[in-house]
DNA sequence: TTTAATGCAAAAGATTTGCAACATG
DNA sequence: CATGTTGCAAATCTTTTGCATTAAA
């Protein structure tokens, strides 16, 4: 699943406007590093994107890619699947069931909804897509607590 | 937010018949660890389990909290939020759009679907959770191509 | 030329593993 | 009692940080 060439060019001037915006300077291993995960339909981890980045650019080191990656991610030019920084959490509430996170505090909160749960995706996604075992709706926003509060609740999340 | 006292029995009772018919010893380990996940509406991690199991057998380490952990995971008797043992991942693509994840075989793809973006959640929901800013759908399952070979793409992931 | 960004190496953090001692069934 | 499980300590793996050097604007 390759990203179209048109798209690409798009976002490369995207990531340019932004960074010429907030005097962020355009080296050539950003450049590199964001047209890597511009250009992936894979979704990569840090260490995949290191690799690939480091074909066209031997001398580039993990941690520029790290540093890299979460500054784009802060300037909202790419976005983290999962939890992000955090590490992994669990759960033994097995009935089928969805989450609402807050991105100031970092709560989930589990919420039911029968119209989520019966929501039949279309078929041309059913087709290209495989054979569906469950599915999770996941709902990102503030929590009361923190509308409420100027302050988050738990500052230390970011 | 906690859970019901009789919801919490349930839970008990049901990883004690797991554990028999899997002939997986219940070790006070094991029980504290998994009620103490059963009890928590909070979704805690590793090192917060870590902690409150502590409280109760201060002789419990780090390392038996993550073996069990995956072991309960394993068993189908909790579950993980996030990409689990998975690293982080990246993409760029700011639209909104949704996510198919292939349990066998990792991949993750995206899809659109104009449904979705517009569900509307129950007011309820929204009034006790808080201020909504985004949401995705996540569907799990197994892709075309783990679904045609027998064998997984890619047979390292679990 | 000024300031920010990089690469290196080392530190920090998170998770896993080998193994002898121990507890469960 | 036999075997699987634990705790410890050490290893491993991942991510972050300090700092001198380098490159962008």
């Amino acid at each position: 699943m390759e990203i179209e060439k048109q798209e690409i060019e798009k976002r490369m001037a995207h990531f340019e406007t932004i960074c010429r915006k907030r005097g962020i300077k355009m080296t050539q291993q950003r450049v590199l590093i964001y047209r890597e995960v511009a250009c992936s339909g894979d979704h990569p981890d840090a260490e995949k994107i290191f690799q690939r980045v480091r074909e066209r650019l031997p001398t580039v080191s993990l941690d520029t890619v790290y540093r890299t990656l979460w500054l784009l991610n802060d300037l909202g030019l790419i976005k983290t699947l999962g939890l992000g920084r955090e590490r992994s959490r669990f759960e033994a509430n097995l009935s089928g069931h969805h989450h609402f996170v807050c991105d100031q505090c970092g709560i989930i909160r589990d919420f039911y909804s029968t119209e989520l749960d019966n929501f039949t995706l279309p078929d041309a996604v059913v087709d290209s897509q495989g054979k569906i075992k469950t599915t999770h709706f996941e709902v990102h926003g503030v929590c009361p607590n923190c509308v409420a509060e100027k302050t988050p609740q738990n500052s230390s999340y970011q």
